[in-house]
DNA sequence: CCAATGACTACAA
DNA sequence: GTTGTAGCCATTG
């Protein structure tokens, strides 16, 4: 399908290699799919990914760790919850330790 | 086709 | 170091 979803369907192949535990940027995905400047877009397909359940959009977050679309998730919690659940540390919507757990996208594993 | 929106990022003051 | 503005790109109206 060559639609407006191919883009999607780009930042979910990417979302899906998430490993559990981690948690990757939207810069990352934009940058790692050839748009450096679509991190907007990359979020914008991540509201769109609400209608996938192979893409764990709580594990992207804006680039410093911050819960920005925590509100998209139908409760301003449940990204949090998600995150927590994952042994990851909030704090005011804000992961610690992010660059302990960031995650960036790979060709090869 | 034009205008507006948005889960972003980088630069400047 | 904090706050504000600009740029960028894809989607929607």
């Amino acid at each position: 399908m060559t639609q407006s979803t191919d883009f999607f369907e780009r930042v979910y192949a990417v979302v899906r290699q998430v490993p559990y535990g981690k948690v990757t940027t939207y810069g990352a995905i934009a940058r790692f799919l050839g748009a450096a400047k679509s991190a907007r877009t990359v979020g914008y397909a991540m509201n769109a990914a609400h209608a996938r359940a192979d893409v764990p959009a709580h594990r992207v977050v804006n680039r410093t760790g911050l819960l920005t679309g925590k509100h998209h998730f139908g409760g301003i919690n449940t990204m949090q919850q998600l995150l927590e659940a994952e042994g990851h540390t909030i704090v005011d919507d804000q992961i610690q330790n992010f660059e302990t757990v960031l995650w960036q996208p790979t060709r090869c594993g």
